[in-house]
DNA sequence: TTTAATAAAAATGTATACATTTATTCTAGC
DNA sequence: GCTAGAATAAATGTATACATTTTTATTAAA
């Protein structure tokens, strides 16, 4: 496992608090490398959003921004039932079935953490997309739902929205099975719009 | 100026040829640098897509592909006329004569390169929609308009669009200038579309 | 006491040297 | 002559050492 990696995943499971700032320097310790490790990996995670500049020197946790989150679940909402309507012509029962597993999975396991619930989510709906065979576009809506996931990562609030959330993908897979797209692009926009404005909510009372 | 800089610069100038594939080493000789910044500037050029990673030894220079166009206009067509709509609520006559100046010195200059034109371009839209005050989607739009610049700066397309598109934009901010928010967001939209298409079919057929 | 200049400390940027991984070449065997 | 495997060469990954920049602490003057 690459240091990328286990910085990426401390990040993702909280491990150091927004807004903290970190040393190459400490780093390097911390993990038991030298600092070129820890800057490659340091100017992945930049640009990936997990960390961002802190003034000339130092490097930050980013903090809770709203806005931020708006804006993304703003592209969201526009963007990915443009992938979705772009598969459509490409699916077919071997892909649906998968995207079925995966919700089948979910409805099995109640003990999921909020970030292998988010991973799941992404999981079926990368199912989807990828059969659009757009690796552009795929790669853009792949990189927002990354950085929600920084979001949802740290606190619970995916727990309580998780039935109704559910209810929405297998309402959306039977529209798809269905060969209702219209219905189904609706269905995904509405589904983005409730969880964005959940978040968003959720951010601003906290 | 740092070496992140310089290549790519010289990477938007095409003094690279697509498909070429470059070492760490013959590049640091080249730059008169050793391989430690070459790193970081290769690495940071990768995430913005200017280089791409070539199997598991070696970075290339990317090649041009019409579908990566299309689904990059695609992406543009849908968030920017959502980003001007955005900033027209902080739209005052500070910003559109901001606007209106960048303009004129594109009027007036006629041999401007196709990057300088592309960046002047960039300058126009970016003055109208810094005024939404959305940083994420501000950055995420600039973003794809630096992935346009890549296949711009190649050839001399553009130079034969530029008067349709100079016409474009002056009614566009006419528009904006009018208060006609609706109007100014088709002008946009079928403004993107035409140089999206126009892009696309000059690629299939070179 | 406050402020500005300066000196010390700390952090990042870069070069060199070495380790590890990947690619290529050469040889042995079929 | 062709393929498989080992040896060689080359490229990338990493550590240490040094240079430069930035920050902090200190001191002197207003």
């Amino acid at each position: 496992m690459t240091l990328y990696q286990r910085l990426k995943q401390d990040l993702q499971q909280g491990r150091f608090n927004p807004g903290e700032v970190l040393k190459q320097r400490e780093l390097a310790e911390q993990y038991g490398v030298s600092r070129i490790p820890v800057r490659d990996a340091v100017q992945k995670l930049k640009s990936e959003g997990w960390l961002v500049t802190h003034g000339k020197c130092g490097i930050a946790v980013p903090g809770f921004d709203p806005i931020e989150v708006e804006d993304i679940y703003l592209m969201r909402k526009h963007l990915e039932p443009l992938l979705q309507n772009l598969a459509l012509q490409h699916l077919n029962s071997e892909i649906l079935g998968r995207a079925r597993d995966i919700l089948s999975s979910m409805d099995e396991r109640s003990d999921l953490t909020a970030a292998e619930i988010g991973q799941h989510n992404w999981a079926f709906h990368a199912c989807l997309y990828r059969a659009a065979r757009r690796p552009t576009l795929f790669a853009m809506v792949e990189h927002l739902h990354l950085q929600c996931q920084r979001y949802i990562g740290y606190q619970s609030l995916s727990l309580n929205y998780q039935d109704r959330s559910q209810q929405e993908h297998h309402a959306l897979l039977d529209a798809l099975q269905q060969g209702q797209g219209e219905r189904a692009a609706q269905l995904l926009q509405a589904h983005i719009v409730e969880a964005g404005e959940g978040l968003v909510s959720f951010l601003r009372q906290a």
